[in-house]
DNA sequence: TTACAAACCAAGCGCTTGCTTGGTATGGTC
DNA sequence: GACCATACCAAGCAAGCGCTTGGTTTGTAA
């Protein structure tokens, strides 16, 4: 199962729009822009600029400014849950799967679709209370694969502090590489970033203790 | 040297505002609004009801909506390299003195005044270039406190990753905080976290390796 | 008592915002 | 060829925004 054949499943179930169709098209601009100047910073009238349209047709494809935010983010949460799902069940060792954890999480916000990630950590405020409700029950499911990793490896004794802390603190560690991380200027490659965190968590391959 | 010391003698030197006085109390209530809704959504007129006067007023003390913000910036990052400093001067070993940096940025960050330290790091984009400019030169020499004592644990082999990566993975971590640690809700204390956060980067006390 | 600056108020200006409205192409279906 | 839903445009409305203005109160010091 690959990045594509997942995104298709996912577009075929009606989870995830067509990133072609006029909405996937709209969604992936309202990602980049809300990741680059911030929700509240973008007009709509930016907004239908970037596709081309007057800023009043927005509103044909949806009800409100917010509502695009809400697709933002739901979209992109039930297609990296179903990413990292995928990565993790390919992996063997507890080990392994946290390391395609991490390695999916840095892909999915410094890859090539990282502004809607991006924004889902960093706009989350700008979402009213219900919709966030409703994104909450979602991140639940995704925040569950790596409290059960964390946790098997904490009692294999390769873990030594708290997994739900450990979890907080990577998603922290995780999400701020979007504002320093650049992986194109030469320097640190993604995995080398991984190998760099799993070995501030001791778990290396070479580190046993 | 402890907290009110160090505080004190910034108000002096006219490095911080007086939290007693009138603009010293404007800057608190606005790193409060700032965090709680962001810079855009909270309105002058917000600020100046939070202070009880009238939303013009406020432009007797400040010449734009900006210019508080970015006074909230630069007051919390004097204030905070300073403490930092002193606790940093005030422990022996290379470990201990790490410890005590990451204990003052959780206290930085979720006590009392720990709104502003929110703002500085939630809040960068708003920042008109310029002032972020004025305020990356301050951010650089809170910086160099860590990088000094994270290269010195490296060269000892206690710590594995590299110094420049770890401390952002840290300032994303410990940063990340403010969204999901309540230590008034039970649970954790912030001693407790800060041990936390040793034993994961493998430097507990009993941990030497 | 006078003088004066700092602190504030009451009113509102000019502009941008999210969103609405009435109407017009476009393409597929019977 | 009539019908109709989808996608869009052109224009603009009501509300809220940051900030300005002219004038008043308050504190201080000679």
């Amino acid at each position: 199962m690959n990045h594509d054949t997942i995104l298709h499943s996912l577009i075929a179930d009606n989870l995830v729009s067509d990133p072609e169709s006029a909405r996937g098209r709209l969604l992936r601009e309202a990602a980049r822009l809300f990741r680059d100047k911030g929700y509240e910073r973008t007009t709509v009238r930016d907004l239908a600029a970037a596709v081309g349209i007057q800023s009043g047709s927005l509103f044909h494809h949806f009800r409100t400014k917010e509502e695009i935010l809400k697709a933002v983010m739901v979209e992109t949460i039930r297609l990296n849950t179903a990413v990292m799902q995928a990565a993790m069940d390919a992996a063997d060792t507890n080990r392994e799967k946290l390391r395609a954890l991490i390695s999916a999480e840095l892909e999915s916000i410094n890859g090539q679709t990282g502004e809607a990630m991006a924004v889902l950590v960093f706009e989350w405020r700008s979402l009213s209370e219900p919709s966030q409700a409703e994104v909450l029950k979602l991140r639940d499911i995704y925040e569950s694969l790596w409290l059960e990793v964390l946790t098997a490896l904490k009692e294999e004794g390769a873990l030594v502090a708290d997994p739900f802390v450990v979890r907080r603190m990577l998603t922290g560690a995780l999400s701020w590489t979007v504002t320093w991380y650049r992986p194109e200027r030469g320097g640190l490659s993604q995995e080398g970033l991984t190998d760099q965190v799993m070995a501030m968590l001791g778990l290396s391959k070479a580190d046993s203790r």
